[in-house]
DNA sequence: ATTCGTAACGTTATATTATAACAATTTCAA
DNA sequence: TTGAAATTGTTATAATATAACGTTACGAAT
């Protein structure tokens, strides 16, 4: 039902940044989990856009004076961030994206601009639902479902 | 609203697979494209089962005597493939499957199930619905979207 | 039947994404 | 303090996907 709709563009996006790393820091105290040094590196990272990242330019961006951290340091970061929502896998692009809401672990459904390339969340019970009572029908036991959307968002329609 | 239930394991797949080619030669007739023989070859592998099955997966399965095509060959049919509608692209998997059924290119719901592997299809209205008024009330223009569900089919769930 | 443009395919090379295996270090609590 | 568990480092490699360019096959028009 909570529709967060898309950034706009031209906003203080320093605020997004700083909101993301004080969220992250009560999610990980709650949750009796640690955001070591390297998990805040790769969030923050992630954070700096509302678009989809790869894991490769992560690890660009993590670079300081040439010295690189093997990909495996990345993903491994990325798969703690995901297991406390900070996180979304984008599958359809290979990529990932910070979670600049609260939800609560409830699926979610991604909107993504393939015009200016910023990823959407959507939290809409409506749609979760009418999954699950589809494959209620099927008789399929539901673990996690992935609802990954292309298009074209607000701003980009009235541009 | 046409749902789709899982193929019973023991079923007589020869039926699904002698079906699948049939109706890929109407299809492409239809649409006045080519079933050309890589096609016709990278199409039957992916229909043995009613798994995923990943792209090297069906290199593998395509090679004779040890003579192995190149890996474009069966990306190059695929994306074929998939722009017909005879197969579609599992990317929380990245792989692949045959499409048994016989929607319209109108937008599908994909059941993964992690016991078995294998994969339904739904074919539910409401679900594109909801998706599609969610995304309206963001302003989001949908392009195309992408459902994959995991988790426990029917005879899995039973057995 | 010949010609010509396009679609499909072959060939080689390389890009991109992701994980395996094992050692070293850090953390936190008993 | 010390020992188990979690995290990170290091090296190597697996798995997935595309680029570039030349060749062949097809089908329509002359
Ligand atoms: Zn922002
Ligand atoms: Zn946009
Ligand atoms: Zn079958
Ligand atoms: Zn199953």
């Amino acid at each position: 039902m909570k529709s967060q709709s898309f950034p706009k563009p031209g906003h203080d996006h320093e605020r997004c940044v700083n909101s993301l790393m004080v969220h992250a820091e009560t999610v990980c105290r709650k949750a009796g989990v640690r955001l070591t040094e390297q998990r805040r590196r790769v969030l923050e990272v992630i954070g700096r856009s509302h678009k989809a990242t790869g894991a490769y330019d992560v690890l660009e961006a993590m670079e300081i004076k040439g010295r690189r951290t093997a990909p495996i340091t990345v993903y491994r970061a990325l798969d703690f961030l995901m297991s406390v929502g900070l996180v979304h896998r984008i599958s359809c692009l290979n990529a990932f994206t910070a979670c600049h809401y609260r939800h609560e672990q409830s699926p979610v459904q991604l909107l993504i601009c393939k015009a200016c390339g910023a990823v959407g969340e959507l939290e809409e019970h409506k749609v979760t639902q009418a999954i699950q009572t589809a494959a209620a029908k099927a008789g399929f036991a539901i673990d996690e479902p992935f609802v990954e959307v292309t298009g074209k968002c607000a701003h980009c329609c009235t541009a």
